[in-house]
DNA sequence: GTTTTGTGCACTGTATGCAGAATGTCCGCA
DNA sequence: TGCGGACATTCTGCATACAGTGCACAAAAC
């Protein structure tokens, strides 16, 4: 590890993390700017992407475009066939049930290895989440508790300190994203949801893995039916 | 649906998939070959990939090329550096150890699943599998034994006919493909790795989803220690 | 009228060319 | 002799150009 300074950063000093100025390909960035797309509707499922049309309306030519494709595709947002291009993926109710469940078994491994080894500060910033996940359903704010919930369910698998875990947790909660939002119609559902955060929380501050994956499960269950009903 | 005759094919034709010629696109050949050349070893982990050297090894041009490379990274197998391209992924210990606790998990889930839906036909397949399985063993013929073995577990996850599960499966089959095969050195831990089969063997043909999920996953406990040691 | 065949268009797949970034090297200077 | 800086080289990243495929529409034949 080499040092800007010609020696190690000295104690006290400001985390250099903090400097790095961020500098994404643009394929990369490509990437990005298409999953939100997906993500937020502005890319129809089922509809075929024009290389050219969608490249020019991004400012980008085809080649990071279709990198960018190739990409999402691996992570099962569009589809590619074979000389006729990319197609926005479109979920049956079988695919989605199929990825919940896959998604409920990750999470409840992460739930485990959370309570195992996460250290007590970590476990703190879940609580503070979902503190602010409480507030926010209080205030009835649906677009932030959104947010605030996703971001939950992500830090659990970011404690349970496996980046292969995190990586196919991401891609399956960005398939999910955009179908959830449908999950939290009525208010009985946002409070049933809400009761399972509750139980949650209180068995990741006990580090009682056992009840933690139980309680995901059931979420994750309950949460395909509130889909269900919706869909 | 067209018909090639103008009709329905007739009762008693050969059926037409027979003939047709499968046309993958160029980026999806250099895909599976690349994919082959990591885990068997031809390109060496650390490695960096110069994008003109190996497309004229592969006889095609940088910009498939290219577009494969980000479909690897997508699965693991090669990491993109900014400017500087792409390099084949090394695996620290601590990495498969967290691959394979996924892939366990995934399994666990496949089996559990398959013990309940899976026909008795696709059983009776896996099972056929088992039997050359049981003959490789007692033929010492590693590489064969090492080929069906992957197999059976790919069978096991196909049977719970759950492609968002297959497809993560495959992915992390693949990632510890070449692992693996350092997992059976002395004859010991061959065997014990060959009980574990039977035993999975057992649980499945009484399609006992529990006993088969922890037979997997001591299968997979073993596994892991079999690598660590010969790391 | 129905089916079939031909032709044109639109779009993807692949190759190549060009600019910029990073790294290694060589020379000058202390 | 050691260090710093400018330069050259190499390779990636992106854009563009070209070729080939599939599809749709139209015209002709049965």
């Amino acid at each position: 590890m080499t040092s800007i300074a010609s020696t190690e950063p000295q104690a006290g000093a400001a985390p250099m993390e903090d400097f790095v100025i961020p500098r994404q390909s643009l394929h990369g960035q490509v990437v990005t700017r298409l999953r939100d797309m997906v993500t937020e509707g502005h890319l129809a499922p089922g509809q075929r992407i024009n290389e050219v049309a969608l490249g020019q309306a991004l400012g980008v030519s085809r080649t990071p475009l279709r990198e960018a494709l190739k990409t999402l595709a691996g992570e099962g947002l569009v589809e590619l066939v074979p000389t006729r291009g990319a197609v926005v993926r479109s979920f049956s109710l079988k695919d989605i049930a199929d990825s919940m469940e896959v998604l409920k078994a990750l999470e409840q491994l992460a739930g485990r290895r959370a309570c195992l080894m996460a250290s007590d500060a970590g476990i703190a910033e879940v609580l503070a989440l979902h503190e602010q996940l409480r507030e926010r359903y209080a205030a009835g704010d649906r677009l932030p508790y959104f947010k605030i919930n996703q971001a939950i369910h992500s830090a659990i698998v970011t404690l349970a300190d496996n980046p292969t875990l995190l990586r196919m947790h991401e891609i399956l909660q960005a398939q999910m994203k955009r179908i959830r939002f449908i999950g939290h119609e009525g208010m009985e559902k946002w409070a049933a949801a809400m009761a399972e955060h509750e139980e949650m929380a209180t068995a990741l501050a006990r580090r009682d893995g056992e009840a933690l994956a139980e309680v995901i499960g059931r979420h994750h269950d309950l949460g395909l039916e509130r889909i269900r009903e919706a869909y």
